[in-house]
DNA sequence: TGGGTTATGTTTACGTTGTACACTGTTACG
DNA sequence: CGTAACAGTGTACAACGTAAACATAACCCA
């Protein structure tokens, strides 16, 4: 028989899988790495987007890349990014770590198609358009929330990953929602780049925390430990004007409920990010009023 | 003897790794993984602070921490973070890969360590303050300049790595330059993850190409096989949006020398970066105006 | 109906990596 | 001097990614 779901002990077969991979030239490249040359980038993301060609011949597959992929997220969704090991991909599916390469030529590829499947759709958007800045608003939020909800996409090296159709479809999501608005092709990337780079780069602390309560671990156990790595610079000559605002209670680490403070209402992490959001709008409202 | 420099020959040995990992609890945290816990928190920024305090009474130390950590970083700077192994730090150093544990408890501090020391400090700005706006905008693009030269700091998971003594100075660098602006404490931390948000979340682009010029591939080359990455979904239905730009060629990849195109001048990245960089100032100027 | 062909999943094995442990040798204090 | 604390080495091993060889199952054509 083509195997039995394994799960334990069983016998033997015979393939032959990609043999290309690494040390030819000086590139190399390794695991979760990125992309250099054209023939690298274009191998990595052919998987994404060509359908595999089912064969007639030998015994029927009895998984798909889709189902490969799912396990994948659901191993990382369980864990963490080190979690997604092919053994574990493997048991999920019951299946034999060596199985798996039948659908993926390597730890890479599965990945790769792993992150885009699990960026999921952007959100869709019906009814009337509410004007390009509520629909930014939107856009931003959908994506630090898809970030928050699988912590571990943002344990990836954040360049270069190849493009798949979901990553994609965001982009896309974002021009919709900007297209009306007089914008040239370039400063529509621009915009979209700012925008993007915003909430990917300023999303650090609440994915951190956004992992540390998918552990189990308290909003206040982990806000007060940051506070205490953080706090270490308190009184230390080099960091006088760091020392004064976290000693001033209010500009200190603060999770979604809130922390006691001295005086006043602190912003919440989520009030931090739409703070920033908004001056960024801000100023691309500025942009488009001049022009 | 204490041992001698190694420099070749290994053999095989007897150990009991961890024993820990998953499985145990919802726990985990592996290689380059993220803290979760104050207790991991605090351990892995310790070394970060903690001196050594050397003993008196055996051999002394061959090495420095800094030594150890200086190697790692020739290790990164020469590879990529993949390549940076014990084996190579050990063999970097001379010494065999066991030795490195008589400096760090495991790889991971190390690599904290050097991901902390290869920050470098900020730049110094001497001579008169120019004004909140250009002094942000020199420490964005020595931020930014940063990274390209170090790119391997980019494959680092971007979150909740732990706050060494650079990663603090670069913010406290960057509250000095809007300290006499009059904002709350409050908002300069919001101002300041705006920007840091900006520039880390917006350099993915640039840094991949600064990774790929460093293994030899020509920004032409790399362009290309970027644009034909991208260029899958042209005429895809359904990314009508994206299709037109890419199509309308000023808004495709263009590295710093800008690639031929049909009309006007577009922007090189770095001239992005830097529209990017001023609608985000735009923003926060108007804030401030309005206070 | 029965090969031949081809694809499937399994088994086995290997190189790498991180690192526990036991050992040899070295230094400085008592 | 002895002895305790340390340095670096050599060995061992688990986990990982994956190459190669195998055994089997489904299809094709005769």
């Amino acid at each position: 028989m083509a195997g039995r779901p394994a799960a334990k002990g069983r016998k033997g077969g015979a393939a032959k899988p990609e043999t290309r991979a690494r040390a030819d030239q000086p590139s190399a490249s390794s695991a979760s790495s990125v992309a250099f040359d054209s023939e690298e980038i274009a191998r990595r993301s052919s998987l994404l987007w060509d359908e595999p060609q089912k064969p007639t011949r030998g015994p029927k597959a009895a998984l798909s890349r889709e189902d490969v992929v799912a396990a994948a997220i659901s191993v990382a969704d369980a864990g963490d990014l080190a979690a997604l090991t092919m053994h574990a991909v493997a048991a999920q599916v019951g299946y034999t770590p060596m199985a798996l390469y039948r659908y993926f030529p390597n730890k890479e590829s599965l990945v790769d198609a792993a992150v885009d499947a699990a960026l999921g759709a952007p959100p869709h958007r019906a009814g009337p358009h509410e004007g390009w800045r509520a629909e930014i608003r939107h856009w931003a939020f959908a994506k630090r929330a898809m970030l928050c909800a699988r912590p571990w996409l943002a344990e990836l090296p954040f360049v270069a990953a190849p493009h798949g159709p979901n990553w994609l479809s965001w982009h896309e999501a974002f021009l919709r929602t900007i297209a009306d608005t007089g914008l040239t092709p370039e400063d529509m990337m621009d915009v979209l780049s700012v925008v993007h780079g915003y909430v990917h780069g300023s999303s650090d602390t609440i994915i951190s925390l956004a992992r540390a309560t998918a552990r189990g671990v308290t909003p206040e156990q982990w806000a007060a430990a940051v506070g205490a790595d953080l706090c270490r610079a308190i009184n230390d000559p080099r960091y006088p004007l760091l020392s004064g605002i976290l000693t001033s209670s209010s500009g200190g680490i603060t999770e979604t409920s809130s922390l006691p403070t001295k005086h006043g209402k602190p912003r919440t992490m989520d009030e931090s990010f739409e703070w920033g959001l908004d001056q960024v709008l801000n100023g691309i409202q500025l942009y488009l009023e001049r022009k």
